[in-house]
RNA sequence: GGAGAGGUGGCAGAGUGGUCUAAUGCGCACGCUUGGAAAGCGUGUGUAGGGAAACCUACCGGGGGUUCGAAUCCCUCCCUCUCCGCCA
């Protein structure tokens, strides 16, 4: 959510961020409900200030005597009209929430003008070049794969998309696991393990509500699966004024992530390209605003040095403005290689939020310098999605005689040098 | 799941229809006092919104209702505690 006061100073700021974003949202329409709020809240509030001096006036009256009578007949006109003003009010500010709430976040400065995925900048790429193994094949094509990644059953149990790992390749995923966790651990976050459903309000927080509801599993006492560990890690500290001295915060949190993503077949997602169900590590920041940037810079780089010590190709993007996403105010994707079905894989998404989330989900923290309480920045990123990385492994480290080298780093996790598949 | 008791400011805790913008205590900040400190004394101490400002308004777990007027009465939901039952 922006700052209202932002608005109606600058608008032609927020007109600014729509079109480098290139959204459309109407930003005079959410100034004429802004303005149509205000009118109306001085009309109740004063109607309420003639209500109180009354009230004590009353006081000082004899309960039944000519004067307080008169009092009461008078004061019902009033309160009729404050009923009735309040009810408008209300409505005109739900009204001018909600529009608020289509005004996307202000791009950072250094985020670069672009409409489309295609005019996002490559900043880094890391490890061999694509096309260096031209027999490697798409992980769902290694024989054997179904005995380790079990789609068939999955379906059978549940649903497309919720595959069972077995044996082996349920181990893999445990490794990489504890892997992420323990390195993340060495970088400074302190490891949480949060609920996996959350409550409508902590979806709204984080802004998964209104308008995404049918992305995410929702069950009979109005609970949600959560898409990412993004939804309770940040509502840990909804509704809270931290103490200054303890930012930045960096914590993270492993979580199965479940996303309904309907009506999407095809190539991208098969395999473990896109699941229904899936594991992540997510890592996340909650920072003083003067140092949201660097800390950004860091976040990311945590998330590096995983695909680094995995010894995985990858790349960082600089997200352009039509492809950042309504929130961020600046965005970082990591893809990793997938030698078998030669296409880059996008396993983290790194980004700051500046004040955007923490004033939706109002966390706070009391400045020193003026003892008010101010907005945090919070970043997200994750650290890492595993069935991406593990399609990247399985594909760019299958050997000739059809068994996976495990990156060695994974190997004392891990407890063997090769994945069988017979 | 059943029965009961509760939810008030940073904390403790009063208030059961009318100057409650919530007593009192603790804590915290500043001042006086002191060689310095403690004690003592004094002043102040929430969040949000509107307004150029003076100032005004809202908030006593959430929502709704009754009333001229609600922290207080009614309905409803949530949460906490105690006891019972069940359970990894």
């Amino acid at each position: 959510m922006l700052d209202p006061k932002l608005l109606r100073e600058s608008p032609e700021l927020v007109r600014a961020a729509i079109d480098k974003k290139h959204l459309d949202a109407d930003v005079d329409a959410v100034l004429s409900l802004d303005t149509a709020w205000r009118s109306l809240i001085t009309e109740v509030e004063h109607l309420r200030s003639t209500q109180k001096s009354a009230n004590a006036a009353m006081a000082a009256l004899p309960k039944g005597s000519p004067g307080f009578v008169a009092k009461v007949q008078e004061m019902k006109t009033v309160s009729a009209a404050v009923k009735e003003k309040d009810a408008l009010l209300k409505q005109a500010e739900e009204r001018w929430h909600d529009a608020l709430l289509t005004l996307p976040n202000l791009p950072h400065e250094s985020v670069p003008e672009g409409k489309t995925p295609a005019e996002n900048q490559v900043i880094f790429e890391h490890g061999t070049p694509p096309a260096a193994n031209p027999t490697a094949v798409a992980h769902w094509e290694i024989p054997g794969f179904e005995k380790l990644y079990d789609f068939g059953r999955g379906a059978k149990v549940t649903g497309a998309g919720f595959p069972f790992f077995i044996g082996e390749g349920a181990r893999l995923v445990r490794s990489l696991l504890n892997f992420f966790l323990n390195e993340n651990a060495k970088a400074g976050y302190v490891e949480v393990s949060p609920p996996i459903f959350v409550n409508a309000a902590s979806a709204t927080a984080t802004g998964q509500l209104p308008d995404k509801e049918g992305q995410m599993y929702e069950t009979l006492d109005k609970l949600y699966a959560v898409p990412t560990a993004e939804v309770p890690l940040t509502n840990f500290y909804r509704d809270e004024i931290l103490d200054e001295s303890l930012l930045p915060i960096s914590r993270c949190a492993y979580t199965p992530c479940f996303r309904r993503e309907a009506g999407s077949y095809g190539k991208d997602v098969r395999g473990l390209n896109r699941l229904h169900q899936f594991d992540k590590v997510e890592l996340l920041k909650w920072v003083h605003p003067s140092t949201s940037y660097d800390e950004l810079d860091k976040l990311r780089g945590d998330a590096e040095n995983l695909l680094q010590k995995l010894e995985l190709p990858y790349r960082v993007l600089l997200m352009c403005g039509g492809d950042m996403g309504f929130a961020q105010a600046k965005k970082f994707d990591l893809e990793v290689w997938a030698a078998g079905q030669k296409r880059w894989l996008e396993v983290s998404s790194c980004s700051n939020f500046e004040a955007f989330q923490a004033r939706r989900a109002q966390i706070r923290f009391r400045s020193q310098a003026t003892g008010k309480p101010e907005l945090v920045h919070t970043l997200n990123g994750s650290g890492l999605a595993v069935p991406r990385v593990l399609a990247a492994i399985l594909e760019n480290n299958l050997q000739a005689d059809g068994r996976v080298k495990v990156p060695a780093v994974l190997i004392p996790y891990f407890g063997q040098e090769f994945v069988n598949f017979n």
